[in-house]
Formats: C-alpha cells, sequence, structure tokens
DNA sequence: ACCTGAACACCGTTCAAGT
DNA sequence: ACCTGAACACCGTTCAAGT
C-alpha cells in the first residue's frame, strides 16, 4: 500500500498533470500555467513533470489535443442532432463553435495559440504538430459542405475551399467575440446565427 | 552637449522604447518582448522604462494603438484606391485586412490579444482600453456597408452587425492563414477573394 | 524507473540612491 | 526630473542525488 507521497509511482502523473493543468488554466487563464504550481497542486516537485514531458511546450500540446477531441465531438453531435438539411447543420454547427469557443475558453486558448514559439529564435517551430482531432474536425465540417453540394444547397467548387471560408467566419466570431471591447453585439447567440444565415445565402449556387 | 548616455534625459526616451519594441517583437516574438532586452538595445537601464509606463502592459498598449492607427489607414487606402462600388471596395478592404495581418504580425499580434490579462486572477482586465484607431477601422467598414445598403448592393439591416459579420470573416481568414498547419490554402491571396466574393453574394438583398 | 533539491539563467517590478 | 543598481519574488530547465 503505496503513501500518498507515492502514489504517483504508479504511471498515473503524467495525466494528473494534463488534467490539473487545464484546470489551473480555466482558473487562472493560460498565462499562469506554471510547472511549479502544477507541481505544487498535485503534491509532486516542479520539476517531476519532465519525466514524462520533454518540456511545457509539450504539456500544453497535450491539453491541446484533449480540447480539438472534444471539439471535433462537439461539432459531430451539432450535426447529428441538427435537422440533416444542410442550412439546419450549418446553423448548428456555427452555434457549436462558438459556443464552445465560449464554454472551453482555456482549452480554446491553448489550441489556437501558435504565438508562443518564436519567429526568429531559434524554437522548434515543427514541434507544434497537426492536431489528429484537428485534422477531424474540420473533415466533419467539409463533408457537410460536400452533402451540401450533392442536394444543390451549395455552389460546386473546391469543399475544402469553402470549408475553410465557413471555419474562418466562425472562428473570427468566437474571437471578436472574446475580447474584451464591444461584445455587445457578439455575445448574443443569435449574431452567429445571423452570420451562419447570411453565409449560407452566399454559398448558394447562383 | 549632452554625452550619449544622457541623450534620452531630453523626453524622446518614451518614443524610442515603444519603436525598439516593435522592432524586437518583429524580429523574436512577441513572448520575446522584455523590457530588459530593450533596455539593453536601447542602451538603458533594465527599470528605467517605468519612469514612462506603469508597466509592461501601458507599454504595449501603445505599440498597439500605433498599430491600430496603420491599420485604420490601410483599411481607408484601400476603399479609396478601389473602384467606388461596394463589391470592389469589399474586395479590396478584405485584401487589406489580411495582407496587413500577413504584414505586420508583430502588430497584430499584439493588436487582438487579450489573452495575457488573466481571468481568475486579480488582474485589471479594463486596462486594455478600447483602441480609438481601432473604433475608427471599424467605422470605415461600417460606412461602407451603409453605403451598399444605399446604392441597394447590401440588403437592410443594422449596419453595425453586418460590418461585424465582414470583420469576423476577414478576421478569421488572416488568423488560420498566421497557423503553421493546413496553410497551403489560406495563403493564397486569391482565397480572401473567392471568401469576400462569396459573402457579398450572401449580403446581397433577397 | 521515478522523483527531489539545489542550481542556473532568466523574468517583471520596486525602491533607495545617484546626477 | 530622469535614470541606475541592487533587491525581491517569480519563471523554465538541468542534473546530481536519493528511493
Amino acid at each position: 500500500m503505496p503513501s500518498k507521497r507515492r502514489a504517483y509511482h504508479h504511471g498515473n502523473l503524467r495525466a494528473t498533470l494534463i488534467e490539473s493543468g487545464l484546470k489551473l488554466i480555466e482558473e487562472k487563464g493560460v498565462q499562469a500555467l506554471t510547472l511549479r504550481e502544477i507541481g505544487a497542486r498535485v503534491g509532486v516537485s516542479r520539476s517531476a513533470a519532465y519525466r514524462h514531458f520533454t518540456d511545457k511546450a509539450h504539456l500544453l500540446d497535450e491539453i491541446r489535443e484533449a480540447g480539438f477531441t472534444l471539439f471535433a465531438d462537439a461539432l459531430a453531435a451539432a450535426r447529428d442532432s441538427a435537422h440533416p438539411d444542410f442550412a439546419s447543420r450549418l446553423a448548428a454547427m456555427g452555434a457549436a463553435y462558438v459556443r464552445f469557443a465560449a464554454e472551453h475558453r482555456a482549452h480554446f486558448d491553448v489550441m489556437f495559440h501558435s504565438l508562443d514559439a518564436g519567429v526568429g529564435t531559434g524554437v522548434d517551430m515543427e514541434a507544434r504538430r497537426q492536431s489528429a482531432a484537428g485534422v477531424r474536425a474540420f473533415a466533419i465540417l467539409e463533408n457537410t459542405i460536400r452533402e451540401g453540394q450533392q442536394s444543390g444547397d451549395v455552389r460546386p467548387g473546391d469543399p475544402a475551399a469553402l470549408a475553410r471560408l465557413v471555419w474562418s467566419l466562425v472562428h473570427g466570431i468566437s474571437i471578436l467575440r472574446l475580447e474584451p471591447d464591444l461584445d455587445t453585439l457578439g455575445a448574443d447567440p443569435r449574431f452567429t446565427l445571423f452570420c451562419t444565415e447570411i453565409l449560407r445565402a452566399g454559398l448558394a449556387p447562383v
């Protein structure tokens, strides 16, 4: 029977660090994520994390990947629960995207922030690998576009480009909404619906 | 005749710090912006900046404001140099927005990053004040929307909401384009034109 | 194999002291 | 009035040492 101090000798420290790291970001923001603070919270030394992650960036990678998994699931759930027509699915997925950013802000912040890696510095830029779940999330959107083309609701053209257009719009809405400035407009969920409806009109065949 | 060490006793240190700070971000990224490094570059102590800014965040505020001024000017120039019809202006301004983000990435990063201010921490969130030039930039866009409504190119509705829709799209394009992931698509300037053209179709009266 | 503790090279910020 | 230098409370990361 291991003492409390030795509880992490069984290999669960890695998962605990990821979980505790996310909780810390939720409470105090990304910039408050500190290896020392995480260590203190789970009752471990400040350098213990280095046995499980090569550095802090790789811990963030794990948190990011978990976020993309939740994100892809949320998009898929929105698509499945909506009426099967294109307009309903676009509206539901757009709303889900923006809602995810607001409700899982900690994850969202970590998911879309390449800014930490320096530009001119000797930082390895390729460290931030393509997220598998992120690819899945995009594929869900692209698939809906493809179905919309087959049903005649969406104009012909490269589905990837059209999906990225939709992605760009809902991403922009999500980001600007989190800005502390003029959020009077973007905070209203009807604004997202307003946007996706106008975009749907533009996507329709000419 | 003041020595080189005393050159900043005449009040130009403030402007020099802002300028040198931007240059530093351009070279090594936002996270490399350090009061110590700036001081070293302009040949001043690491605490000299505190005579001109209450803290590092306020130095960043000045860099941000300068960025928004350049930004608003770029949007205005794009509008003025385009053909005076709505479609041309929308395309030109959208392209200018995305181009600005790419060409002035240092400024763009500082302009749109509220993430530094902690959420649960005792950080003063109101510190990041509304940018005057940012308001001007948005007004330029909103005005173009209004003119589009008068010429019958844009459907009726709240011009602020419609402007924010356009803003969200080009902002999303700009952000996703800077991601190191699948930038094969977004890097092409024709993609921005593709997006604004589809949005324009959606904005047209029904 | 996994973790600790001290150490190193960094930060932002404060403050007495210099000119 | 403006800047310096030392100090304080933090960081991430490394590494010899413990178990």
